[in-house]
DNA sequence: ACTTAAAGTTTCGATTCGAAACCAGTTGCG
DNA sequence: CGCAACTGGTTTCGAATCGAAACTTTAAGT
C-alpha cells in the first residue's frame, strides 16, 4: 500500500505543531528576519519593527527559551543586552525564506532592492526548493507518503537502496496521490 | 559595497509580512497540512485538527480570500463543500516542510512513521534547501545581501554571468557577513 | 413529514495584543 | 558626588482574538 494518510492529532510524532509553537506566534518570525538581518538589541528591534515594548520583551524571552536565540549582556556596556541567532535559530532560515519567497511571489508587485545572493558569485539565490535524497528538485507532485517499513519500496515491486538520508520524512497530499496511483 | 542592511519597516517592498498575513494567524498551518493531507470537508478538519469551528470557518474563508485554497459545493451532494489547494497554496508546500522538518530536528524525538518519500524511487526526501541559482546548496553562512545594481559582482571585482535567476531574492544576517568579508 | 448531516453563525467568557506609563540598573558628565 | 539620559524591561488597562457551546440553515435520506 502506498499514500497513506497521516495522523494529524498525534501532534507528538508531528514537527509542525512543535515548531509552530513558537514560530507560530505573532512576530516571531519578523523578530527572526531582524536578527538575520544583524540586529541584536532591543531597542532595535523595537523602533524597526515597530512592535510594542512587552510584546517584543515576551517573544524576545519565548525565544531564548526555545534556544532559537541567546541572551547575553554586553560586557563592555551593562545596560545593554546582545540577542544572538543560536545554530537551531539559524536553522529557520529556510523556512523563513520559503515563506518569504512565497510573499514575494504572489504578494509583492515591487522588484525587491536588496537582493540576497550567493556570496561566491554575487548572483541572487533559487527558490528554496524540496530535494530528493540525491538532490533532485521534488514538486508538490513528486511526494508520496509512506509506511516506514515501506522505504524503498517501488511501485512496480523493486526495491531502491536506502543507504541515503534516514532521519527525515514528512507530510503530504495524498489525495491527488491516491487518484494518480493508488 | 556589499552586505546591506535590509529596509525593514518598508513592508509593501518585503514578502514576509504579506506572507504572515494570512499564514501567521494560529491554524493556518495546519489546516494548509491537513490539505496536503488529503482532507477537503470541514467537518473533517473540524474533527482532525480539534479547532474550534468559529475559528475554523474564519481560518477557510480567509485562506479561500487568499486564494491558497478554493471552495467549491460538491455537485453529487450540495450540503457538502469542498476546500482544495491552489497552485499559490501548493508552492507553500517547501515552506510548511521546512518548518516541519526543523520542528522534528529540534522538538521531537520520535521517529516518525508514514515518512514522505520521492514518488520515483521511494526514498525519503533530503531537507527543504536554499539553492544557488546553479543548484549547489547554500547554508545560512554562504549569503550575501547585494544591491541591485552590484548582483554578480564579486568580492574580487569580476563580474559572473547574471543569466540565471533574476526574480527571487532575498533577507539575510548581514552582521557575520560584515565581519567575514566587509 | 421527520430525522440527520454539513456547514456555518451567534454568544459569551477567557486569553492575548498593544499603547502608554512606570521602574530599575548603568553610564556619562559636570 | 549628584543628576540626567539610556537600555531593557514590567504594569496597567482597553481592544481584539480565541474557543466552547448552543443555535441556524440548507440539503439529503427514508
Amino acid at each position: 500500500m502506498g499514500g497513506m494518510r497521516e495522523p494529524l492529532r498525534d501532534l507528538v510524532y508531528c514537527g509542525l505543531p512543535q515548531a509552530l509553537e513558537v514560530m507560530g506566534e505573532r512576530w516571531s518570525f519578523m523578530i527572526l528576519r531582524a536578527s538575520f538581518n544583524g540586529l541584536h538589541h532591543f531597542e532595535e528591534f523595537l523602533s524597526e519593527l515597530g512592535i510594542a515594548r512587552n510584546i517584543l520583551s515576551n517573544r524576545l524571552a519565548k525565544l531564548v527559551e526555545h534556544g532559537i536565540l541567546k541572551r547575553d549582556s554586553c560586557p563592555d556596556d551593562r545596560r545593554k543586552v546582545e540577542y544572538r541567532l543560536t545554530e537551531k535559530g539559524f536553522d529557520l532560515l529556510p523556512a523563513m525564506l520559503a515563506l518569504r519567497q512565497w510573499g514575494q511571489k504572489y504578494c509583492v508587485e515591487f522588484v525587491e532592492n536588496p537582493v540576497l545572493v550567493d556570496e561566491r558569485d554575487r548572483l541572487p539565490i533559487g527558490p528554496v526548493s524540496i530535494l530528493a535524497h540525491d538532490g533532485r528538485i521534488l514538486g508538490p507532485h513528486d511526494l508520496w507518503l509512506s509506511a516506514r517499513e515501506d522505504v524503498g519500496l517501488r511501485a512496480d515491486g523493486s526495491r531502491a537502496d536506502p543507504a541515503g538520508s534516514l532521519a527525515r520524512g514528512d507530510v503530504v497530499d495524498l489525495a491527488s496521490k491516491k487518484a494518480v496511483s493508488g
